[in-house]
DNA sequence: TTGAAAGCGCTAACAC
DNA sequence: GTGTTAGCGCTTTCAA
């Protein structure tokens, strides 16, 4: 027995498809008279009938399924900051009625954003979220390959450019500079910076916003402060040996650019019996899930992660709705979490 | 500039619609001639043709899509337990080229499945993640829903009926005697059950199980050492304090059903400056990825949740593929993942 | 080898 | 008001 569809409740109560739609979806119009309408009703109840949302959306041009595309080697459903996006992207989509397409990776590397862009004819819209692996060359790639495909799209994180595009994020040069603030203030002068790669949009805000804040109080951040672990362990190991053993240049606060530093700075503290914030101060970016968990809590500047994707599926699936509406780019405030970490 | 279509090409070209279609997808079958089919190839690329997936997955009759069911309130992305699963399915969906569709939660309590039900008409198959607040009931009641609605799907955990379905979990029963047997030897005599809901198919597992393996050490399990927080901190503790105010009856080992309980005794230990395992020893279930940031190390016994998402979809797939094939009822074996605690 | 044509199940424009 | 019809863009027989 075939999954019934229209024709066939059309043929049973003797109408036409048209009148079996109109009934079914458009509850209280006048297009279908009230008897026949129950009659339709009726028969489609008994039928077990269910529409085929694939018909239903190949003749709207519509699906209101919204892509995901992560950048991204790694499972995304251990970030936490992904964890975090995603569930506010959720609570929007469940507001507006979409649901979410998550593509799988390709496996060919560098192919990933093509490939997805390619399956997109499958989605009414694409929300990318940046993550560490992205240089400022793959954003920019990525928002002109999709401008040129016609696709329309919100960005989350890591990009600083000016294009008119849909796009959610913290000023991350602005909360560097509050970093620096905020540790100098804290009678700090010796201040180092965890990050993962110079590579990386959000390295050089970072960065660029430390300076800045620091030089405020007559400080500087030289770059044998500066390390960069490419995310491995053993390296931010080295790095922060490195900064340890040297006696009387040894920084007296670390920042961290992000979740996965932070922890590896843990492992760190721990591995070589250090007391915080007695022998060094931690303040970390991000972490907004973490904090709960970890002992000691950390002192954070805290991003917003679930409002983000709240915010850029609201903006998108607007885009959508209503063509005529212009792009938006916002920058969403962080927040000083208190711990007991600096 | 609309998107090109088939027929565009075609007419470029010069041929059929048809002739388009077999060029571009049957690679190296005889039903276009070579030159021919350059053409149309180049053809292709500079018009900058992609195909609309939605009419090929209505002219298929599939879509390559598998949709994923999670009845529960809370943001699914929080959930280790979800967060493991997921990336085990996406590893198979990604080695057999199908994506993940997430539904977003309907609001209207109850209906979920239901209204997944209705949406997957767009996929072709549903993968169910069963969690803790699923009953027994809900359960049945969906796999019958499901079958009645002739929709293909896998379900992953906390069913331990007979039905013939795809099926993967771990014995449950055999985790709570292996628990009960690994504390008795330790020489514990008064071992405390702490759960999250009476009415939980785990629950009942694990309290046979527990019951079975103690009775050959020739202990009980009173139905006092045995606590049910219904997930609520406030009640947790409560639970707790009974369990140490009672100097005489104490318990000297505390068998957690899940993640989230063990992080709420986690809280309480720290809380009440309990030290693990001097005061009381700690046994887990589950919590796979969370063990290497908790402190003290919890000594647990791991489900393979990876392997749990990666074989549900495969199985899923397997049926959806070849239509012949028997289902499946698997179950994964447990292992004791050493830590401190126990 | 190739082209024409009939669906896939539904919506929406257009007659009646 | 109600029914008819022409698509939506692709796949796949079936003739030629």
């Amino acid at each position: 027995m075939a999954a019934p569809k229209l024709s066939d409740i059309a043929k049973r109560v003797g109408v036409s498809t048209a009148a079996v739609s109109l009934a079914l979806n458009k509850g209280e119009t006048t297009r279908v008279g009230p008897k026949k309408r129950a009659e339709i009703l009726r028969a489609a109840a008994e039928m077990g009938y269910y529409p085929n949302e694939l018909a239903k959306a190949l003749a709207e041009r519509r699906t209101r399924l919204l892509g995901l595309v992560v950048p991204l080697r790694d499972p995304i459903f251990f970030n936490q900051f992904i964890a975090q996006a995603l569930s506010g992207i959720q609570s929007t989509l469940m507001r507006r009625g979409y649901n979410l397409l998550i593509f799988s990776p390709s496996g060919k590397p560098g192919r990933e954003t093509r490939d997805q862009i390619m399956e997109s004819r499958f989605t009414d819209g694409l929300i990318l979220i940046n993550t560490r692996s992205c240089t400022s060359q793959d954003v920019t790639d990525t928002i002109n390959e999709l401008k040129t495909a016609g696709i329309r799209f919100s960005m989350i994180n890591s990009y600083y450019g000016r294009a008119p595009i849909n796009y959610v994020g913290v000023d991350d040069a602005k909360l560097g500079e509050a970093a620096a603030n905020y540790l100098a203030s804290k009678g700090h002068r010796k201040i180092a910076f965890l990050s993962g790669s110079a590579t990386l949009p959000a390295h050089l805000e970072l960065t660029k916003g430390l300076q800045r804040g620091l030089s405020k109080h007559g400080l500087k951040l030289p770059s044998e402060r500066v390390g960069c672990t490419q995310y491995e362990r053993e390296r931010a190991f080295t790095i922060l040996d490195e900064w340890f053993d040297n006696k009387r240049d040894q920084p007296t606060a670390i920042f961290t650019a992000d979740e996965q530093l932070l922890l590896h700075l843990y492992d760190y503290i721990e591995a070589r019996g250090l007391s915080v914030p007695e022998d060094v101060s931690v303040l970390a970016r991000g972490n907004v899930g973490l904090g709960d968990r970890l002992r000691p809590r950390p002192t954070s500047l805290v991003i917003p992660t679930f409002r983000m994707g709240e915010l850029a599926a609201e903006m998108l699936i607007d885009e959508i709705e209503k063509p005529n509406g212009k792009s938006q780019r916002v920058l969403l405030p962080f927040e000083l979490a208190p711990g007991t970490t600096a």
